[in-house]
DNA sequence: CCTACCGATCGGTAGG
DNA sequence: CCTACCGATCGGTAGG
């Protein structure tokens, strides 16, 4: 939260950004594989070669661990879409480009992804509630894009909005679970597979 | 794991039933709501109005819950959906009762579903191989589907089969996240409309 | 960054 | 189903 980015590295603020910063990295990782609650401390602090008191140097609770990593997940994707809105492109382009940029996301951060989903219940109240406000933030986004895209007459005008959206977020969103960066499917693969089937459907094309 | 299902009910196994399922009943709720490793047996037994030493007069152990929560979910998906299997159906009207069926599922158990998508990886090797095994069926099951609609001529031949399964499942599966039984939307009305933009496709329809 | 420690809480058991 | 308890482990701190 308080982002000591003013004040560049002095003798004053020791500790140093590169321990923090492999903090917070392997506690994603570990959030993601194990959980919040079944990671301690001490489970950390092993991966670093030092004592769980010694974290306490570099952070200030394991909870701030939680809301930075879920935190930065969310503003990844507010960054991906957000410079998306007022682009000049017809509703199905926008829309492929929204998807690709949404798996891409979650592709370069399966853990904090993954932490992002599972863990933000453990959240204090007050980060609760501001996840909560970004997941509506998304929802309008997509839904936006589909009303903009049937007043454009580039998607059917009988399109149920809400159910639409919660179909794309569905597809997207579910991508944490599987999706390999290992593998042989690029974000742009997915992206674009998913929406030649959403764009066009499943079904075989009349043979009039 | 060991299911006392071959004795009725004698003096022998007194715990009763009923005691012991309000107790997984819970464990469900209270697992859903806060996870696994943040509810503690003590929070369980307190919403039962016992103490927490008392569960372990009809339960064998925490993890216990948590492996027959899972599996029973499991089983509801495999019953839903299996004895679709060989239905002389055309392949979109069987995507149709597939989808309706899952989402079903998935409505009328909210806290299993969503223990079974977030605390699976807290399961024992042997309950976590059962799971793992249990996803690739449901899989194949989708993939199945979809490989006979195309040799049916009902789906395009050139669909992309892994493509497609993944974004069905992730349209079904998702639903554990937004789903509200007590809103307006039966889980008929989400499968409908989501099969509906799947099958024809959210592109408005060309006017020759 | 370590040693040594704090109070709290954990899953589970004994004995009734 | 309760009381009383077990050893283990938790997040975090003091003092160096």
């Amino acid at each position: 939260m308080t982002d000591p980015a003013p004040t560049p590295d002095t003798a004053a603020d020791l500790p140093a950004r590169s321990r923090r910063e492999q903090i917070y990295d392997v506690a994603g990782r570990l959030f993601s594989e194990r959980g919040y609650h079944a990671t301690s401390m001490r489970d950390l602090a092993g991966e670093l070669g030092m004592q769980g008191g010694s974290l306490y140097a570099h952070i200030s609770s394991k909870e701030d661990l939680l809301v930075e990593i879920v935190q930065s997940a969310a503003q990844q994707f507010d960054e991906a879409l957000f410079t998306l809105r007022e682009l000049p492109l017809p509703a199905d382009q926008k829309l492929r480009e929204a998807m690709q940029r949404h798996i891409r996301v979650i592709a370069d951060n399966m853990e904090s992804a993954t932490v992002f989903f599972h863990e933000w219940k453990h959240l204090s109240p007050a980060a609760y509630g501001r996840v909560t406000a970004w997941r509506d933030t998304i929802d309008t986004f997509y839904r936006d894009l589909l009303t903009q895209g049937i007043a454009e007459g580039t998607f059917r005008p009988d399109l149920d909005v809400k159910m639409a959206a919660n179909l794309i977020l569905s597809a997207v969103n579910w991508a944490y679970t599987w999706y390999r960066p290992a593998g042989s499917l690029t974000p742009r693969d997915v992206a674009e597979g998913y929406a030649d089937m959403l764009l066009a459907g499943l079904r075989s094309p009349e043979v009039p």
